[in-house]
DNA sequence: TTAATTTAAAATGTATACATTTTTTGTCAA
DNA sequence: TTGACAAAAAATGTATACATTTTAAATTAA
């Protein structure tokens, strides 16, 4: 087992849970102590974070967890406004009936286990999506919508049932599927595109009531 | 001085410019030998040109320089052209005149020197478009231009007059200044759109080319 | 000769140790 | 008390050393 991997992935989930605030000012040896893992294993989980956007270099000495800002949220927002109807429309032709179908159960799985954690919710949402966008086959592009979901989903706080995932949600998804199967893409790309819009507009609105608060 | 940090612009560079060879396998130690410097500081730049997409991990030994493909630089192309558009449309109104003044000194190097090394004159292009790009404000995206730029920039292979800085580039670019001196954003987008769709489509006819030869 | 298994070499992952820089603390003079 | 300067503590950058895994080689049996 890779250590360096296991920290990468646990830092950033503790990241995304915030477990360590957002703001926060982390050193390394405090993270090595932390995970009981050497410092050189931290470093490189530290450099692959900081690539990512999830912490940033502290001055000459530290990191600091990335600090939470509405502005950056809808600019989250706006980039997968961007990219995910641009990956779908892509997608849409290659698509297959059985990876159509795989997305069904997704949703399945999300209708009937109500009781899910949230964070396992979110999970499972991404993963519907990704399902749709994978037959792009545009490997950067993939990897930038995986980076963008990850990162907004830090901002939707997963103990908070405003954000968690609806009916309308799910009937919209719903929807989604049907088009794609009658290869309606505009109309799919269309759906999805305001899909994304609701969402980022309850997401920023939050954070700004929040931030009022 | 940060060994890293040399070390990582010096690596990309290198790569860019093709000293290592796209698909070549490199290990820690061959690099840490050629440069004279320790393998925790290889690690920390390999880390972060991993995540940059510069190299990859190869297997469970050594790091293989990113390989050509046709297929990558039309992706890259088509979020540039997905991209910056974007950007410019966000930055149009915030554009100063200072700042367009700054950008037409770019252009003036450019047609001015006209012996400088290829290299030099893709960073000055790029110098160019960056600065109508700048007051949008959106961090990530930018970065995210940034990168776009680079990893095209490895397929330009500077030494090929082919794509360097042609007059018709030139007198796009002017206009393109004029027109957002004027406002007319949309047109100016649109000139911007046609201009980044032109290089692609040399660029990938340029790669065709050679992988047929 | 070839295939397979064992053995040696090399490369990476991780830890510890040292050097340098940065930050903090504490003392002393104004 | 306050400000500046010096000393010490802490944090990071870098190097070396060790352990583990992976790759290559070599020896042996069929």
């Amino acid at each position: 087992m890779l250590k360096k991997q296991q920290l990468y992935q646990q830092l950033k989930q503790d990241i995304q849970l915030q477990h360590w605030a957002p703001a926060q000012v982390l050193t390394q040896q405090q993270l090595a102590a932390h995970y009981s893992v050497s410092r050189i294993v931290v470093r490189d989980a530290q450099q692959q974070l900081i690539s990512e956007g999830w912490l940033s270099a502290h001055g000459k000495a530290g990191m600091q967890v990335a600090p939470f800002s509405v502005a950056e949220a809808e600019e989250l927002c706006m980039l997968r406004l961007q990219l995910e109807p641009l990956a779908l429309r892509l997608a849409a032709s290659e698509l297959s009936f059985s990876q159509l179908g795989q997305a069904e159960d997704v949703l399945r799985q999300l209708a009937q286990q109500t009781n899910m954690p949230s964070y396992q919710r979110g999970e499972l949402n991404w993963q519907f999506h990704r399902l749709l966008y994978q037959p792009c086959g545009k490997v950067h592009l993939l990897r930038l919508l995986d980076q963008l979901h990850q990162q907004v989903a830090r901002y939707l706080g997963y103990q908070e049932q405003v954000l968690a995932y609806t009916d309308t949600s799910a009937a919209e998804h719903q929807q989604l599927i049907n088009l794609l199967r009658q290869r309606q893409t505009d109309a799919a790309c269309h759906l999805l595109q305001q899909h994304i819009c609701d969402a980022s507009a309850l997401l920023t609105q939050h954070l700004k009531n929040r931030q009022g608060a």
